[in-house]
DNA sequence: CCTACCGATCGGTAGG
DNA sequence: CCTACCGATCGGTAGG
């Protein structure tokens, strides 16, 4: 049975995060998830004592790795093209590799029952507020070095946010297509450049 | 009693769409629904046989309501330029107006249940592909007529949903910062503009 | 990790 | 538009 070398508990949070994806908090059933671990519903309250609980600890490790995959790429880079360049193919690698982390991320944004929308908005927004900063101050350099055209270092930060969230839902709920976007990357990386600094990029955004 | 000029029916349509907007569609049930009209549940079942016929009503009304809008705008305009500063200023203006839609018609490509998903996205996924389309033959006018840079229609369709989505999606699941889109509009055109002509835009947009 | 069970609520129906 | 009710399932607990 080398079939069953995960233990239970890493099974459950595979299972629960594609059925909360797939079909929401409240479209979930404990006994869903159940089903899909092989166990019978009472024995996942010895891993969570709610579902709420479960749910939080699921959107708790998809941020972390979400943002351990976003900053580790742009380390060793100094300007802000480059930088911005692999945040976006990071940014768009990890979606491919865990839409299910994506999801959960959204689930946040979206439909769950009051007092725990409170606990999973905070733990967003926490996420969002450390970003924005950080984005702004990026742009910011950006502006001082004379590498994007003079503007404001926040508009400049929100616009990028529209640009990746416009990017990254397309790829979260298309049906079909999903991958348009990805193979259309580059010359949108590119319409996204010319737009802030009025030349074009030379990076290139491989796949 | 001049406040219960409304019928029943109204009123079932507008506290069905607040519910599922603000909890999804499997957070709703009909005793909630019920409770907001302020009627016995049962008595729902006189103006749709199921939950998933209400949504239907409810997301037919909301993507009808919403093309119209986004159509109306545009009709006088000529060049490419105005009547995409016209779809955008027309798609924000919407999704302050009605925001309730916005989030039934986010429902459909997010969590619902089975059977109802397919019928639920193959009418979104038909609205998707006629605005795909008119907004693909618009670019290739634009490109013929030299008032974007040389580029593959599609690919500069593409860039536009994506910066819609982006603006639209920030504006319908933003917290608090909701309004620094809508304050930024114009600068954020003008990147998406510039981004695709090479130039400025000289379209104004009014909030 | 299981069997057995809890009260509450689900979508929906009967019949008036 | 109501009262009264249906079987099924919900999240969660007791006790082992």
């Amino acid at each position: 049975m080398s079939d069953q070398k995960t233990t239970t508990h890493e099974r459950l949070l595979q299972e629960a995060a594609a059925l909360f994806a797939r079909r929401g908090y409240s479209g979930t059933s404990m006994s869903d998830i159940a089903r899909e671990v092989g166990v019978r519903k009472a024995s996942l309250y010895n891993y969570y004592p709610s579902k709420a609980d479960l749910l939080m600890d699921l959107l708790e490790q998809s941020l972390s790795s979400w943002s351990q995959a976003c900053d580790q790429r742009s380390e060793g880079i100094d300007d802000t093209e480059g930088r911005l360049a692999a945040h976006l193919q990071s940014a768009v690698d990890f979606s491919r590799a865990h839409p299910q982390a994506m999801a959960l991320i959204r689930l946040a944004t979206a439909q769950v029952p009051g007092d725990l929308r409170r606990r999973v908005q905070s733990r967003c927004s926490d996420y969002e507020t450390k970003w924005r900063q950080e984005m702004t101050g990026l742009f910011q350099e950006a502006v001082d070095r004379g590498e994007v055209q003079s503007s404001d270092p926040a508009i400049l930060a929100l616009f990028w946010s529209v640009f990746l969230d416009g990017i990254l839902v397309n790829r979260v709920f298309a049906t079909e297509k999903t991958d348009s976007v990805v193979s259309s990357l580059q010359s949108l990386w590119e319409f996204f450049w010319r737009g802030v600094s009025g030349t074009s990029p030379h990076t290139e955004i491989s796949l």
